[in-house]
DNA sequence: AAGCTTCCGGAAAGCGCTTTCCTAGCTTGG
DNA sequence: CCAAGCTAGGAAAGCGCTTTCCGGAAGCTT
């Protein structure tokens, strides 16, 4: 490569290549209009000697749009999401979008800022993850600024809730819980507790109380005490794991909300001492990949994670919807060593 | 917030608040130049009136320039990046940069594609994480893009080894796998096998030098035929352990060269039933913070991840230097549960 | 062969912003 | 009291590209 020294513009392809700077661009983004064989390979030409490079900025300002799509999670470093952020990486790719990445550290108050950058930046598309609070005034920050975007042409989808406008990509918690209880029932367990993550997070509202429901329906309650708030995260687990240890009466199986939380909840019993899985078991939810290797394996509910991505980006390329559509994707009860038979 | 009809620029918001389009921009970046208080109050009224939203790419044809950052990972759901991810993307947002991520899936050809497309988003920087391969054409194709990135005015900070013309992040690999192969030997180990992930993959070289170097202190050498090449993943390394199962003769340590390969060999080794850690003991290295609640946790060496990122983005702030600068950061072993003491 | 359509290249009008460059109006000092 | 010096607002020139809109040339039709 010659050289391009670092400012090469269509100007000059067009003077190196002799045509008018149409013509140039005409051949250089395949437009509509043909152009005659021997002109396109003298800019062709051009361009490859000048290693010419577009301008993105002066593409998207002359084309009123980008191809850029923002990702919003919640924490990049919990695998949770950065599954679902690799399937919308992935799936990005062959459609020409480029993924802007923001993680808001869990602070959801956040979530409408980015909202706001991606309006400024023109991005084609938003794709917000996460459980939702049901703080109504953050909720509401959120929907001015959604509104906004789409009112300014853009696009959103989410994963986890449908309370924003937005097409949606729902997990099914509540019944996938259900399951999950009736399963442990089957399995032979009676007494349970459950480490319920932060109370407002609708994620993990709504699995608890499809646990909940799923234990009713065997005539199974579990009191408010054994139930056990705390981050959603490892450490929150972990956390909670080791308050429910304090307490007078043990349950005989502890259904942590995300797997997450179950294995930090795993570290804390094995730290205390609780030999697993015999004395205690242990169900989580979500079925992670990267978190398959712990020791006993955990039972949990399988969410096909690398299918959300994939749908929520499916939602922006798709024609706007008069109304914001749903997709619903079902766990799978997924029942391995950590809740072994009661015999 | 009042019609704003999704197409309000800045000329608009100059007509409402009766100044030009000048004194509206100065007032709107804080721009160095003063402008009276009445004016500025005006300005910043209409533009909250119309919910004005400036556009990022024409923001960024003016100024030539855009607070973009790409960071190319060969994996985001593996959790050694996605950590060092995290930490970029937390790093970034107090700079008010905005991160773009690409993965590639481990093709490592595709890198030199997102530097090309970073070059034409006129993005500030890029961050390459993860290892090279020795294969020189994709190297130099990689270095060729880099080069036409920086004369074009782009930062580049790479993760990994210095093999790039980047500003670089190195971590020192050999030094750390030496002193936890001295460490095992310590710990009363004599015989050993490698998943040594793989050939070409420079870190997993020189994790596997370093490690043979320090058993080579104490007169021990690891045959050829007990080092096991695989993928550099938690299936790489379940099939390197579970290849390594069908030798006559088992070693009593296994060193895993990094943790999620270890992980993988954890489960082959327990799905073969070998009891763990008291018949073979494993090591990793990279002491990922998402895989601590393993069990037997891993032996391993600690790389300080969070400063990973934060560095490299140091790297493309700071002044541009005459010649590529290194930071070196240095592991640290740590023995747990899975490789006991021998008695 | 004249009138039509078709085809293809070029000129030029933006896209929305930043930033020089001017200039009018004030302040200030000798 | 006037020249010199500031200050602050506005006009306008780009930044690099896409895309109408035009017009000349070539191909068809009858």
């Amino acid at each position: 490569m010659p050289r391009g020294s670092g400012k090469v513009n269509l100007v000059d392809v067009a003077r190196q290549a002799g045509v008018s700077l149409a013509t140039a661009s005409r051949v250089l983004n395949g437009s509509t209009r043909s152009v005659g064989a021997d002109l396109r390979e003298r800019v062709r030409q051009a361009a490859a000697n000048l290693d010419y490079s577009p301008s993105a900025p002066a593409q998207a300002m002359a084309r009123g749009g980008t191809d850029v799509v923002g990702l919003v999670v919640p924490d990049i470093s919990d695998p949770y999401f950065s599954t679902i952020a690799a399937s919308v990486v992935r799936h990005a790719e062959p459609h020409g979008l480029i993924i802007t990445l923001a993680s808001t550290e869990r602070r959801f108050e956040r979530e409408a800022e980015y909202v706001a950058s991606l309006r400024s930046q023109q991005a084609r598309g938003v794709v917000l993850v996460g459980s939702r609070t049901t703080n109504e005034e953050q909720l509401e920050a959120l929907r001015a600024e959604l509104d906004a975007y789409t009112a300014a042409g853009g696009r959103a989808a989410a994963i986890g809730q449908h309370i924003l406008p937005a097409d949606t990509v729902i997990v099914e918690n509540q019944s996938g819980a259900r399951a999950l209880a009736e399963e442990l029932v089957n399995l032979g367990y009676r007494r349970f507790a459950v480490l319920a993550g932060p109370a407002d997070l609708l994620t993990a509202r709504d699995r608890l109380a499809g646990f909940r429901e799923g234990l009713r329906r065997h005539g199974i309650e579990v009191a408010g005490r054994d139930v056990i708030n705390g981050e959603f995260t490892r450490d929150g687990g972990y956390e909670a794991a080791s308050e429910l240890l304090e307490r007078e009466r043990a349950p005989e199986c502890v259904f942590a909300v995300n797997d997450v939380m179950a294995v930090g909840a795993l570290s804390a019993f094995r730290d205390r001492g609780v030999r697993l899985p015999d004395e205690l078991a242990v169900a989580g939810f979500d079925d992670i990949a990267s978190l398959r290797d712990v020791w006993p394996s955990l039972t949990t509910v399988r969410i096909p994670l690398e299918r959300l991505g994939e749908q929520a980006l499916g939602f922006l390329l798709d024609e706007p919807a008069e109304r914001s559509r749903t997709r619903r994707f079902s766990g799978e009860v997924v029942v391995r060593a950590s809740t072994p038979p009661v015999s």
